[in-house]
DNA sequence: CTGTTAGCGCGTTCAG
DNA sequence: CTGAACGCGCTAACAG
């Protein structure tokens, strides 16, 4: 046993073996009606005794595209680690595209570092024909890269004041979504655990957060943590410490509650009773709770169909030309983390 | 508006615009030291002036490698969904991958379908120069192909019968921690949820507790279902009905745990003291129980680097020829979960 | 040390 | 309808 490479066998092979020139095989293989059922017959069960397949390297190069659409997830290092979001979103994608016949490259970017080599050793590079962005700060310097090089790419969440395509879903309606479910439910001091600053998510639901308090006429508090449920048990502690402490808590996604649950217990509070909760993804993580996690649904499924629709429509040439924001709405899943209070007072609702 | 494709610098246009010949244009980007200080200069500048980047297809043509390797993961559909273990391995991939160079092509595999169809897609069209495959069945046929096409190649998992590179946990002894644990904690109906049959960790594991469980001279009680929080919840229902029900479960993963909550919180079955847990993965949902789940901890990050430099050695034709089983050690984590039983009997021990 | 030449495997004219 | 010839963009072998 020595070879390194198996199956050197190329189109020129099977050329031969069928008695045909390359280009027929080529064409054979490509489907070409207008070839004469008997050498198409001749080719293909050569290519089938000697197992040929076409080097999609090859192919990529000539034709010009590779088949392959690449994922750059942005997210500090460890921060894809356990977060199921990403499981699904992944998973989603991929389903989508198989069905669109293309592969996927992934990448995941963890700071400022390394944010504009992935951009050229994916686009410039032309590995990939297009790329999906999930994640950006408020001000990302890819995306202007991106137009600039006429990529085609569609960022998944807000672009903020650049013009792209983009999908998203409506954080500050979301935002607003959460804040009401504890007003309605008779909180008193509604506080948010938003993400790290700059992170565009996080903002748009501290606005929707802070536009549905000031509707309700209540003062908002807001804390920043990074994302995992370590991080967000820590400012949790500090967030939930002291008389005038939150009695219930907006928190950015389903991992970072968990940190706020686990607070929670340390510090003897029982939810929804001391502590009312929301938060956003509605992973499997809600149903754990004792009572079940109130949160906020994505709905996936519709972000990524949109996504790789667009993008597909974009590296086909197709579609209208203007980059357009399209957001797909959300929805609030009632659970016990924000049951209404058993409390006295509430009684006069 | 205009130009699909942007940027068509090639290297000849370099080399004109620097006034030397392509290939020193290739040394240059290749980094080849014996190249004029004075020429490098001149090429690196017009290089950067144009933005040129070289067309990674081309690259990967010509010097029969592609840089990519492709990790493929075999799951029901949807099986993705909402499985912290698996950001966990595909962060941890990535990361490794990185180090090394290359990146990385993800697949999804659902039944047996398409697992051929996607070897072929990967690997004999060169789309990668090797392959990581995740979980596996007992026969698993895409093994012989690969082999049989001397493809670089390891599974993560249990490649039972076949001479293959592989690393895995030794899922046999984990099995048998997560029973001996249950056993010690006093338990004395100590069944085994475990996974659809075929599975290779979920036999493995099975086998593991088994022994256990006949060293203890207790008699073994086994129910399969499907992956995912909600197929345990069902078989559950029925595995903790009746008066002869398990009073512990060994549970092959940690969402499948969590189903396995759900039904006993609906049963009102207390944890740990009317039904005792461990489960797999040590996933962050064994920090969501109110006490915590006793959970066996994986070692993912060995598990990953094993697994990535036995591929990079196969594809760069290094290390010792022959197939190894790798085994990466397991740790349990000790948890409420698994808690000594505070019942009266008990205090005989 | 540099330029010239020859492919990598395939898609695509362009004649016949 | 088919085959011969060319080139995608790049690397590697060989001269000079």
């Amino acid at each position: 046993m020595g070879h390194r490479r198996p199956n050197k066998v190329t189109q020129l092979d099977i050329a031969r073996l069928a008695g045909v020139s390359q280009s027929t095989v080529s064409r054979v293989m490509a489907g070409d009606p207008k070839v004469e059922p008997e050498l198409r017959e001749r080719v293909l069960q050569a290519a089938r005794l000697h197992s040929y397949l076409p080097d999609a390297r090859a192919q990529s190069l000539r034709r010009r595209e590779s088949g392959m659409i690449g994922l750059v997830i942005k997210r500090p290092r460890g921060g894809l680690a356990g977060d199921a979001f990403f499981s699904n979103l992944i998973g989603e994608i991929m389903d989508r595209l198989h069905d669109a016949g293309s592969r996927l490259c992934l990448e995941l970017v963890h700071g400022d570092e390394n944010e504009v080599s992935v951009h050229e050793a994916l686009l410039r590079s032309k590995r990939v024909d297009g790329v999906i962005l999930v994640e950006s700060v408020v001000h990302d310097s890819r995306l202007e890269l991106l137009q600039r090089d006429r990529f085609p790419f569609v960022l998944i969440g807000n672009p903020m004041r650049s013009h792209v395509w983009s999908v998203d879903n409506d954080n500050v309606a979301a935002g607003a979504l959460a804040a009401e479910e504890l007003i309605r439910s008779g909180y008193r001091r509604i506080a948010m655990l938003a993400g790290p600053p700059g992170i565009t998510v996080s903002e748009d639901r501290i606005l929707g957060y802070s536009r549905a308090l000031d509707a309700a006429g209540m003062p908002c508090r807001i804390w920043h943590s990074d994302f995992g449920i370590e991080a967000a048990r820590l400012v949790a502690e500090e967030a939930l410490a002291g008389p005038m402490a939150p009695d219930a808590l907006v928190v950015l996604d389903d991992l970072m509650a968990m940190g706020v649950v686990l607070t929670a217990r340390e510090q003897g509070l029982r939810i929804p009773d001391d502590l009312g909760l929301v938060s956003f993804n509605d992973t499997h993580l809600c149903h754990v709770l004792e009572r079940g996690l109130t949160s906020v649904s994505l709905n996936i499924e519709a972000l990524v169909r949109e996504a790789v629709d667009c993008l597909m429509a974009q590296i086909r040439g197709e579609g209208p030309s203007e980059p357009r924001r399209i957001l797909v709405p959300c929805q609030l899943k009632r659970r016990g983390s924000s049951a209404p209070l058993p409390r006295g007072e509430e009684a006069l609702r």
